[in-house]
RNA sequence: GGCCCCGUAGCUCAGCUGGAUAGAGCAACUGCCUUCUAAGCAGUAGGUCGUGCGUUCGAAUCGCGCCGGGGUCACCA
C-alpha cells in the first residue's frame, strides 16, 4: 500500500495520454500539501511545463483531471500556481488504517556492528559520554527495526598512561580506601585520584619551570610523571603487583559504569578491552609492506603515505617497532570481521576525530579489505555548556550519575506538585520518577541532529513542558487513561466503521496519515544513522493526538461507531508513541 | 596556514535529495479546567534563514567568495 507509487503510476500514464510523452516513475516526486491548502498529497508540475508546453495552470489542471477520472484514490483536486493539490479519499485512508497493515519499507537486512560508548577507565562517565551512548544505543535500535541483525560493541580503554596516574595516587594517598569504605561509585573514586594525581603534579611542574625548564619538559620530567611511566613499563612488563592494582582498581570502575549503563538503558553484546587489542594490527604491517602500500623509514618506522588522497602521511609503526592508536584500530577491525564477518561497523565517536576514520577507512580499503566500504564513523557533534566545553582536566563537566539523579529528583519535584499519583505505591512513585527524569534527559539529547554540537544549560535544558520527553509520555498516559475510564482493551477493540458512507474529520485524517508515514520515517532514520528523525516524529505524533484529543469527543462520543474508531485510534497511535520511544531508549507510563 | 564541520525568531532546535506566505518549543503577553489527565489546547508578538555574487521558472536548501564560531593537522589515545 503506497500512495506515492499508485500516483505516481498515473502520472506517468497522464503524460503519455496528454502529452504523448515517457517520463520515468522515479522522477515523479510529491510532497505534502501545505497546512493552508486543501489536500494530501501534492505534485509540483513545474518540470513538466516543457513537454505540456502548456501554462503552469493549465498543466495542472489537466493532469488532476486525468487523476481524478483515473485514480480512484483521487476524490478532488485544485490548483495553485503550478501546484496541484490532490485531496485523497477518506475511503483509502479509512482502508489503510482498518487493515492495521503497515506500508512496508523494503531494506537490504544485513549484519551491523555499532561501536559506542568506549570509556576510559580513568574517571566516571559524563555528558559527553551519555550523548555517544543514547546515539549508539538508539541507533543500534533503529537499525534492527528496520531488520538487520545488530551487535552491540564496546571497546574499553583500559590500559595506558591515564590508568597508571589514577593507580599512582591512590597507591600513594589512599590509605586502602575502597568504593565500600569512601561509600562511593567505583569510577567516581578513581576519578578522585585522577584529580588529585594531577594536583599533586601541578606544584611540581611549576618548580621544575621556575628553574627555567620548559613546560613541555617540566611535564615530562616531573617525579610523579616520572613514576607514573616507570608503572606503565611494568604494566606492559607484566609486574605482578602492578597487574592486580589494575585489575582490582579497573574492576571498581566497571561497577560503577555498569550501573550508568544500567540507568541509561543500554546493554553491550561484547566489550573489547585495549589491553587484549592494543598488540593487534602489526601483522598487517607486515602485509602491507608486501603490497606496496606501506613504506619503512630509514629509521624503521613504518609510514603510509596518503598525500595522493589529499591526507597526510600517516606513521603506523614506530621507530622501536611499537604501534600507535591508527595500528591497533587497523588490527581491531580486522579481528571484528573475522569473529562477526559484518557487513557494515559502525563507530560512534565524536567529531573532533573525522580525520582519524577518514584515514582508517582508507587504510583499510588500500589493505584490500572490501569490507571497509561497509565502515562508517558516527559522528556527532560536542556538547557545549553556556561558558564553553566541557573539559574534565578544568572541572567543567557535567557527570552523568549526578545529572541522571538530578533529571529524577525534578521529575518527582514536578509529579508532586500536579499530585496526579494517588494509589501509587513508593516504589510505583520512584520507578515513574525514574521513566520520566531519564525520559526528559534522553529526549533533550536525541532530539538533536547528532551531527550538529549542542548546548546544554543545566539550569534551563531540564524542562518538562513543550517539546520535551515527559510531553510525549504524557500523551501515552492520556491515552491509557481514556482505556482505563472506559473500561476498555485497547488490544481488542473492533473498528467496523462503515467506509463506504462515513468521513473523517481534519484531525482523525492528520493522524492516520502519519500512522501511514511511519515506515518511511523509520527507513529515513536508519539510512541517516539518525535518531532525531524519530524523535521529531513522535513529537509531532504526540502533538496533532493532543489536538485530537481536545477537539473531539472519545468516550463521550454517542455514536458506537464513531466511538470505536477514535479508541482504536488512540490505541494505534499510543502504539506508535511507545515503539517509537522505545526505539530512542525511552519508556513510556501508562500513568502519570 | 591546509583540510573538515557549523551559522535559521531573544534562547534551544526543526526544515536542507531546490518549490507555495520559513515551522516548533522555551521565555513574554491573552484566553480555555462543574466535560475523556491543563506535563494540555487555542491565540498575540517575535525572521532581510551570517553576508555578497552565481545557477534556476523558483534558493534557507545547490556552487563560489567573504565574515564569524568550532574541530583537526603526534613515532598521544
Amino acid at each position: 500500500m503506497n500512495i506515492e507509487k499508485t500516483l505516481g503510476e498515473k502520472v506517468v500514464e497522464a503524460a503519455k495520454t496528454l502529452y504523448n510523452t515517457t517520463i520515468e516513475l522515479s522522477s515523479v516526486s510529491f510532497q505534502k500539501t501545505n497546512k493552508e491548502f486543501e489536500g494530501d498529497i501534492t505534485l509540483v508540475v513545474f518540470p513538466y511545463l516543457k513537454v505540456s508546453k502548456k501554462s503552469p495552470e493549465e498543466t495542472a489542471r489537466q493532469i488532476g483531471e486525468f487523476l481524478k477520472a483515473n485514480a480512484p484514490e483521487v476524490a478532488a483536486y485544485n490548483v495553485v500556481k503550478g501546484f496541484l493539490n490532490l485531496v485523497v479519499t477518506d475511503k483509502f485512508w479509512l482502508e489503510f488504517f482498518s487493515s492495521n497493515q503497515q506500508s512496508t519499507i523494503h531494506n537490504q537486512p544485513s549484519t551491523t556492528m555499532v561501536e559506542y560508548s568506549s570509556p576510559n577507565t580513568n574517571k566516571p562517565l559524563h555528558l559527553g559520554h551519555v550523548r555517544n551512548i543514547l546515539l549508539g544505543h538508539a541507533v543500534s535500535e533503529i537499525l534492527q527495526a528496520v531488520g538487520n541483525k545488530v551487535i552491540k560493541v564496546n571497546l574499553v580503554n583500559d590500559r595506558g598512561i591515564h590508568i597508571c596516574k589514577s593507580m599512582l595516587a591512590w597507591q600513594k594517598w589512599g590509605n586502602g580506601e575502597t568504593p565500600e569504605s569512601a561509600k562511593m561509585k567505583g569510577d567516581h573514586l578513581i576519578g578522585k585520584y585522577y584529580v588529585e594525581f594531577d594536583k599533586q603534579l601541578k606544584p611540581q611542574i611549576a618548580e621544575l619551570k621556575a628553574k627555567g625548564i620548559s613546560e613541555e619538559e617540566a611535564e615530562k620530567k616531573a617525579p610523579l610523571m616520572l613514576e607514573a611511566q616507570e608503572m606503565l613499563r611494568q604494566w606492559e612488563a607484566g609486574d605482578k603487583e602492578v597487574i592486580d592494582l589494575w585489575k582490582k582498581m579497573n574492576g571498581w570502575v566497571y561497577d560503577g559504569f555498569a550501573s550508568t549503563y544500567k540507568d541509561l538503558g543500554t546493554t553491550f553484546e561484547k566489550t573489547y578491552y585495549e589491553s587484549e587489542t592494543y598488540l593487534l594490527g602489526k601483522e598487517l604491517i607486515e602485509m602491507g609492506l608486501q603490497k606496496g602500500v606501506l613504506q619503512r623509514n630509514p629509521d624503521s618506522s613504518v609510514f603510509i603515505d596518503l598525500t595522493a588522497d589529499k591526507l597526510d602521511k600517516k606513521i603506523l609503526l614506530r621507530s622501536d617497532g611499537t604501534s600507535v592508536y591508527m595500528t591497533q584500530d587497523l588490527g581491531t577491525a580486522v579481528k571484528r570481521q573475522e569473529e562477526f564477518g559484518f557487513d557494515r561497523l559502525i563507530y560512534t565517536v565524536g567529531n573532533e576525530q573525522d580525520y582519524h576514520f577518514k584515514v582508517l577507512f582508507l587504510i583499510l580499503k588500500k589493505l584490500g579489505f572490501k569490507w571497509a566500504e561497509g565502515c562508517y564513523h558516527l559522528s556527532y557533534g560536542m556538547v557545549e555548556l553556556p561558558d564553553g566545553k566541557m573539559k574534565s582536566r578544568e572541572g567543567t563537566v557535567v557527570d552523568a550519575d549526578e545529572l541522571i539523579a538530578e533529571m529524577i529528583s525534578t521529575a518527582r519535584q514536578t509529579s508532586e506538585e500536579l499530585g496526579k499519583l494517588e494509589g501509587f505505591t513508593e516504589e510505583e512513585k520512584a520507578s515513574l520518577y525514574r521513566t520520566l527524569g531519564l525520559g526528559a534527559l534522553k529526549y533533550f539529547i536525541l532530539k538533536v541532529d547528532p551531527k550538529k554540537k549542542m548546548l546544554f544549560n543545566p539550569k534551563e535544558s531540564i524542562d518538562f513542558n513543550g517539546n520535551t520527553g515527559p510531553f510525549i509520555q504524557y500523551t501515552h498516559a492520556r491515552i491509557q487513561s481514556i482505556f482505563r475510564k472506559g473500561g476498555v482493551d485497547p488490544g481488542s477493540i473492533k473498528s467496523t466503521i462503515n467506509d463506504q458512507q462515513s468521513t473523517i474529520t481534519k484531525q482523525e485524517k492528520e493522524l492516520i496519515k502519519m500512522l501511514y508515514n511511519y515506515p518511511a520515517v523509520l527507513k529515513q532514520a536508519a539510512t541517516t544513522y539518525n535518531p532525531a528523525d524519530v524523535a521529531n516524529y513522535v513529537y509531532d505524533l504526540a502533538k496533532e493526538y493532543n489536538q485530537f484529543y481536545h477537539d473531539l469527543p472519545i468516550l463521550k462520543e454517542e455514536k458506537e461507531e464513531l466511538k470505536n474508531f477514535r479508541l482504536a485510534l488512540s490505541a494505534r497511535v499510543a502504539e506508535k508513541i511507545k515503539s517509537s520511544m522505545n526505539l530512542l531508549g525511552i519508556e513510556v507510563p501508562d500513568r502519570m
